[in-house]
DNA sequence: GTCTATATGACGATAGAC
DNA sequence: GTCTATCGTCATATAGAC
């Protein structure tokens, strides 16, 4: 396996170390702005080398921003295989959404494209990634069928209606205009969130 | 008033239209894609003018499109003023989300660009757009707090919360991607959207 | 005001020295 | 592999004839 290969040349370990620095720059960015809006000027810049130097990595923007997206999806696979698989599924569902908004407040890159980007053309004929987002919708998937079997969840509800609505809610921009009006913090705005996803707005 | 206006030159008419055409293209343009990929190509071939025609009607892209989302705020404005002022709040919140869901399935424009489109910095220190959000969130949040008030809506939820969520669904792409999908009738997925948004997830 | 043609600049991508 | 310098392309915006 890789992550046992005893050894790394120095040479290697740097190559590493450069690649994974664009990725997090290409993330960051990519959170910031659109993906036409970014350009791979910004990219360099943000990661302090020359522009053709990228293209030593990545064999084009639509490639590296493809990668920067591949590595969340397997950033939310890896939190999903370290959550207690016993938990009831309600609560692994609000643990993946609380994941999303904690990351997207934190200025990175949201789960999934938004619908009209660019972007989201490229990435549906990316194998890799196309194979990570539906790994991640049968794993919700399942979790939503025997939330809605244990009715904790609204049976009436299709499931991939609350799929979706749960995917919109980990990438919208509401926690991120919460708390850009600075009143209120971070935790009580993801439960905010949370709250208004999962109760809805009605009174009980 | 203008709409009293007895006489309008034919010169006047045509130009009135052709701006109009301009307004719809660019509206339909946005609806599909991000400002950033929008050309002005795009716009001219869509109405079946030249390019430097456009920039007879607006000085620039960014003021093309500022009229453009100007446009669809004084829509919603308009019929917030047809809606019964005796219905109950809650009853107009719905309709409000409701019919920019309608539009944005038909393709439209949404009510508000992304939090990370580079329209939205051009549109903030636009001060017709910016007083149109401001008068449509006075009147929401009016509203809102009146719901809260009747116990319908959840009082425990800062109207805030409440008011930008509902932005939130009015733009979501929850509704294009089921359109998408070719499971559901245009209907069926209003009301689908309406009832995750006001009733949450979770079974009552 | 509308058109064709063009100026200007930005960005993706590459060439070639080191 | 990294850099500087540059190419090719496309998009915004304008010039100038009609």
């Amino acid at each position: 396996m890789a992550t046992l290969a005893p050894k790394l040349s120095f040479k290697e370990q740097m190559h590493q170390a450069r690649e994974r620095a664009i990725l997090q720059t290409a993330c960051d960015l990519l959170g910031a702005k659109s993906f036409d809006a970014m350009t791979m000027d910004d990219v360099a810049g943000g990661v302090g080398i020359a522009k053709a130097s990228l293209y030593k990595h990545f064999g084009s923007k639509e490639e590296l921003c493809c990668a920067a997206m591949v590595e969340v999806l397997h950033l939310v696979n890896d939190f999903i295989t370290t959550l207690e698989p016993t938990l009831p599924p309600v609560t692994k569902l609000r643990a993946v959404v609380r994941w999303s908004l904690e990351r997207q407040m934190a200025g990175e890159i949201p789960l999934l494209p938004s619908h009209n980007s660019s972007l989201r053309a490229v990435l549906m004929s990316n194998q890799d990634y196309a194979g990570s987002v539906e790994r991640l919708s049968d794993t919700l998937g399942a979790w939503i069928v025997e939330a809605q079997a244990e009715g904790v969840l609204d049976p009436e509800l299709p499931p991939l209606v609350v799929l979706y609505t749960l995917y919109a809610r980990a990438c919208d921009t509401v926690a991120g205009l919460l708390l850009e009006s600075g009143l209120y913090q971070r935790e009580d705005i993801i439960e905010l969130v949370l709250r208004t996803c999962f109760d809805g707005l009605r009174s009980r």
